[in-house]
RNA sequence: GGGUCGUUAACUCAGCUGGUAGAGUAUGUGCCUUUUAAGCAGAGAGUCGCGCGUUCGAGCCGCGCACGACCCA
């Protein structure tokens, strides 16, 4: 489709063209609006009856045509800017012959700035009545057919621009998600932590376990990948003294792409000194159901045609009991670690050799449980073997203090109280590299300065991570994570 | 990686058993000074995702590829 020979777009440009020839500069910016949009709906109450506008009153407003009905010698338009959309009432008698003929170029999809006064149309709609028409932008290319607008998946995704443009919801979902990013700051600042910034770019990617993006820097004849995770230099930082720090900022990982993975998220990560996983639960029970009602208005939120409560307290299941009580699993089974390596062999679950009953059971847990859990429910006690960098449990060392948070069949978030012995902690990221030699993509070095930050005392902490998308997917009801990113990352169209 | 479905005008979609392309919106023209999916009249607009094949003839059938959606791993 060739642009030069598509009609629409060549009668586009004719038309910039005769505008420029009436003098129009069609790309000006010399105009600033003095009132938004949402000034003048929020007149309303003061036009109750008046058909004719009070010129004395005048406003000045700046937007996107978005419709356009014209008539002979008059037009009603409605003018969309960042803060809403009202309708404009433009007659030639009103604005003069001159600026009508230049008006009656314009196109729905151009930006223009209006003034006029306020009044109500015979059906009673708070229009404005234009006195003054400048155009400001012209759009060279149609706008999405108004009734149905854009639906097209993909071209929603490469062309977010014009997504946003006819979609409000897809505007409303954003300014959740900034919401949401926002009240996260708020809540966290008020208790006295502190955000940081750490690098993206990282010498050994550490922190989780997941396949990195790798790239160079020249100057220092290195390679360098992007974090999977930043919780190890976090840790670093309770080590240095701050004692409440967090992170809000994208994560890599070299993964496949799906509803609920893009190759970059966007990762919170808070580490509190002196607190257990017990406290992290506390916290994000008082901050997730405190941010569901101030972005939603309600603690029960509705994801997908099902309600979904947030109001706090929130289950809380070992792993143990989640798998016997929602997987439906023998207990006795799960006491006996050949049981359970049995146990996942007839669901089919390939296991390495060398992973043990810990994987077999969290294996297990993903594929009977994880799905199930709507509500949010936090499960404790993972398997030591599945869990590098927690701490041991005091009374079984089997298990560690850590929890994973599910709502709507989702990990959102993931904590624990944190390994600070640097014995302990250098034995088990050993292990950890020695059990993934197979796969060299991932942990593929121990960070010793990590170990010798431990060596000189980390304080007894406990820290948490929350994927804020799927979080954002939550409060937003969005059913991809694509909806809510605003460039998701796609193939190359040709 | 595997499976299913989709890709037709700028947008939203039809298109039968294989017979050379349709609608609405948008656009251009005419009429129209309170419309709001404005109306009426008449008009232009397509590499049917790309390639190969079968056929007298392919939007439609077959194979391959690209992109996307969903499901599975």
């Amino acid at each position: 489709m060739s642009e030069e020979l598509n009609q629409v777009l060549r009668q586009r440009r004719q038309k910039a063209t005769d505008l420029a020839d009436l003098g129009v500069n069609i790309y000006a910016n010399d105009f600033k609006p003095a009132n938004s949009v949402k000034d003048l709906l929020g007149m309303a109450e003061e036009i109750t009856d008046e058909t004719e506008p009070d010129q004395g009153q005048t406003y000045t407003i700046s937007g996107r045509i978005m419709a356009l009905r014209k008539f002979g010698k008059a037009a009603f338009l409605h003018l969309q800017d960042e803060s809403g959309r009202i309708q404009i009432y433009v007659k030639r008698d009103v604005v003069g012959t001159e600026a009508y003929a230049i008006f009656k170029k314009l196109d729905i999809g151009d930006i223009v700035g209006f003034s006029g006064g306020l009044f109500r149309t015979n059906k009673g709609e708070l229009s404005l009545q234009a006195s003054m028409v400048k155009p400001i932008t012209k759009s060279l290319r149609p706008l999405p057919e108004k009734f149905h607008g854009l639906t097209d998946i993909e071209t929603r995704y490469r062309q977010r621009y014009v997504d946003l443009i006819v979609n409000p919801e897809v505007r409303e979902t954003f300014r959740k998600r900034v919401e949401i990013i926002r009240l996260i700051r708020d809540f966290l600042t008020n208790r006295g932590f502190m955000e940081v910034e750490t690098p993206m770019m990282q010498p050994i990617a550490g922190g989780a376990t997941a396949k990195p993006f790798k790239t160079h820097h020249n100057a220092l004849g290195m390679d360098l990948y992007l974090r999977i995770a930043p919780e190890l230099y976090l840790k670093r930082l309770l080590v240095g003294g701050f004692e409440k720090v967090f992170e809000i900022n994208r994560n890599f990982r070299n993964e496949g792409l799906s509803t609920r993975h893009n190759p970059e998220f966007t990762m919170l990560e808070f580490y509190q000194a002196y607190a257990t996983y017990h406290d992290m639960m506390d916290l994000t029970e008082e901050m997730v159901s405190w941010i569901a009602s101030e972005v939603t208005g309600s603690m029960v939120v509705k994801y997908q045609g099902q309600d979904v409560d947030l109001s706090p307290p929130w289950k809380r299941y070992t792993m143990d009991e989640a798998l016997i009580e929602v997987g439906g699993l023998d207990g006795a089974i799960l006491a006996d670690p050949e049981k359970v390596l049995a146990l996942a062999k007839e669901h089919n679950i390939k296991l390495e050799a060398k992973a043990g009953p810990g994987k077999a059971k969290t294996e297990l847990f993903e594929l009977l449980v994880e799905e199930k859990l709507i509500n949010p429910t936090f499960v404790t006690s993972y398997p030591t073997e599945v869990s590098p960098l927690a701490r041991r449990n005091e009374e079984n060392p089997e298990v560690t203090d850590r929890f994973e948070l599910f709502i709507t069949g989702r990990e959102i978030a993931n904590a624990f109280s944190e390994l600070n012995d640097p014995i302990d902690q250098k034995q088990r990221l050993q292990k950890q590299i020695d059990e993934g030699g197979n796969d060299e993509e991932i942990f593929p070095e121990l960070d010793e300065d990590f170990v010798r930050a431990l060596e000189y005392g980390m304080p007894p902490a406990a820290g948490e991570g929350i994927g804020i998308d799927r979080l954002v997917m939550l409060l937003t009801d969005s059913p991809s994570i694509r909806d809510v990113i605003l460039f998701p990352h796609l193939r190359p169209e040709k």
